[in-house]
DNA sequence: TTCCTTGCAAAGTATTTGCAAGATT
DNA sequence: AATCTTGCAAATACTTTGCAAGGAA
């Protein structure tokens, strides 16, 4: 079953309708393989439909964030946009360089241990995590050694 | 040398003066062991300086920020306000339930071991590490198996 | 005396919401 | 036909900023 075959059925099941809006949400999100934050994704949605709001973006995000089909990722240090990525096995983290904004894409184990550990722990059940790491990129730690 | 020592030298270091209101804040953040945010620091603040503006507030955290003296932490899932810690050297992260909207502390050395994994195989500086995790906690994991 | 810091109010950024019109089932 | 969804504009939440007055070094 694809992303949007998914997608559609949730949202059926929850009561709600498939609109073009909608659809073209979903493709745009299982096509794009970068992280998407609400404005771009109703820069891209706009191609397809010049008339499609950015408020119908932020509501079509939260539904399918509702509905466990995408998960939101944030960018540190900032932490002032969401990005949205669907819902896959394989989880990706950020690090951002503080010095020139780079993001670098990650992926670990330790990740899927934490959730196991805190499950085990603390006794919960965890839906989401977000790592967001930030520091010096390799180049921008190279040159500020020289400094 | 204590927290508001250290933060005093940062700051004389950079340039900058000591004031009253800052004064307040540093021992706010030293005393509490509660995350605190922006508003909340305001609230308790103005306790001591019933002037104090919210601006101050910010513009010091910020300062305090930039010189490496606390970190920014952010709860999961809404990731709208910032908090802030003291940097100690035991860091502290954060589960909150999604239902009841409880914040439930953890430490984990898996944090300690996945920044060594970053610095060793992105060749990257950490400087920090946010991590926010969201679920159901024990009572609402409970409630929501009975529904 | 220099210039950093403050309070205030206004502005900024990201996101949400009320409402009437429009679309889906 | 019923009601979910949309676009628009206004509202909201958190944070930053311009500016003139005040305060630290």
């Amino acid at each position: 079953m694809t992303f949007q075959e998914k997608a559609s059925q949730a949202i059926r099941e929850a009561g709600g309708r498939m609109t073009a809006q909608r659809q073209i949400i979903l493709e745009l999100l299982e096509t794009s393989d970068e992280h998407l934050d609400a404005e771009e994704l109703h820069r891209r949605a706009r191609v397809q439909d010049s008339d499609i709001s950015l408020a119908t973006v932020y509501r079509t995000l939260n539904t399918l964030q509702e509905a466990g089909l995408v998960q939101q990722r944030y960018h540190s240090p900032e932490h002032s946009r969401k990005y949205v990525e669907p819902v896959h096995a394989d989880e990706e983290y950020h690090f951002t360089c503080r010095n020139c904004r780079r993001v670098m894409p990650f992926h670990s184990e330790l990740m899927q241990q934490l959730k196991q550990q805190l499950e085990a722990e603390l006794n919960v059940q965890v839906f989401n995590a977000c790592v967001c790491v930030d520091g010096l990129c390799p180049e921008c730690r190279a040159s500020s050694h020289k400094e």
